[in-house]
DNA sequence: CTTCTCACCTAACAGCTGTTAGGTTGGTTG
DNA sequence: CAACCAACCTAACAGCTGTTAGGTGAGAAG
């Protein structure tokens, strides 16, 4: 048996960092013990020294990969100005990590739900207090005035939760061309619309 | 061996809805020959007279799923007016199909990468038809002045494929309240921006 | 009644799966 | 020197995987 969490074993963040490559290349069930291994010159056997199990290896990627997408939100949270400012921040915050821990991201966007239904739940809580942060922007931006009419905060929401997603899709499909362009103009687009006609 | 498409088996079909189904479910890789069979009270080696094999039936369930996708496109490109009618008639096409072959279009959506190379290979031509004709839409209401400004068509493409796919999500996570309401606001936000604030 | 075909079943295959117990290093400590 | 420890390896396990060969029964065709 190993801890949970043995504080800081490099060696450990090394094979997270692979068994999130490979989860987010070839998806959970798809991965093999052995594919973690060979990517790190180890036998599959010697994983269960640092990991309890392929389980517990990908309930750890996930929960690394929402603690990212969840610090951008609380980013976003914190800075002053109107709905436009904050939700420009919230992207460039995310895109960001997307860029430094993508794959953590990816598997917990991908294949949170192959988890066992325990490890969703011990992951809902913090995908709760995420929705929560962006919810508190929308209702913000309501109360000021500054959200579009007919637009409910949780609408917003859930688009917005589609277009992060989506950028972590257009990342782990391979390499867009112009890709910070293409974020930047679909963010322009959730603000003011892709359509320059009115109703 | 078995013909590719006997043309109309009925209990053909009934097999690639129950794969659909359980693949939509739990993955491809995460499911089993036995999962599929046991939805339709058979064994497991009965399915082969019907399939000719498992990565065979995800690519007929992905190719019919694609052929949904496809044909609510060429519905939106065949609308006249502007880009909010085409936009709105794609995307209520689309909502449409997805409550009935929901599964199909999320197995393609989310499991077309499990597919071999070959199998990718004979599913890009019709993908590229289909971005073929998103990209017409814009590049349509472009010509005609009715793109917002600094918005370019590949990059509004990018933005449309990501709304519907998170329709799709939203479709498969299980049911939502007020689904309608929720895409439906979603597709106005695309259009005419979350923000009243310009600039 | 015989023959044929469709749709299914049984039983088994070789190979892969996550996981474990116990052994082997190389380096550090007393 | 001896003892110890972390970090790996080897070999194997029980169980599952997709797939196949050959058998079975029902119903249609002649």
């Amino acid at each position: 048996m190993n801890d949970q969490t043995p504080l800081s074993s490099s060696r450990r963040q090394e094979i997270l960092d692979a068994a999130a490559a490979v989860f987010a290349q070839k998806g959970y069930h798809g991965t093999g013990m052995r594919d973690i291994a060979e990517r790190l010159g180890m036998k599959a056997g010697s994983l269960y020294f640092h990991l309890a199990s392929k389980d517990a290896a990908l309930e750890e990627v996930c929960a690394a990969g929402l603690q990212s997408v969840l610090r951008a939100a609380e980013h976003a949270v914190g800075v002053a100005g109107d709905l436009n400012r904050r939700i420009r921040a919230l992207v460039e915050s995310q895109v960001r990590d997307l860029k430094v821990h993508g794959d953590y991201i990816s598997v917990f966007v991908h294949e949170r739900r192959q988890l066992t239904a325990q490890g969703q739940k011990r992951l809902s809580e913090v995908t709760r207090k995420h929705s929560a942060l962006l919810d508190r922007i929308f209702e913000d931006a309501r109360a000021k005035g500054e959200l579009a009419d007919g637009i409910e905060p949780r609408a917003a929401r859930y688009a917005m939760v589609g277009l992060l997603r989506n950028f972590t899709q257009l990342y782990v499909e391979g390499p867009i061309r112009d890709f910070d362009a293409v974020a930047a103009q679909a963010t322009e687009i959730f603000l003011s619309g892709a359509s320059s006609v009115r109703g």
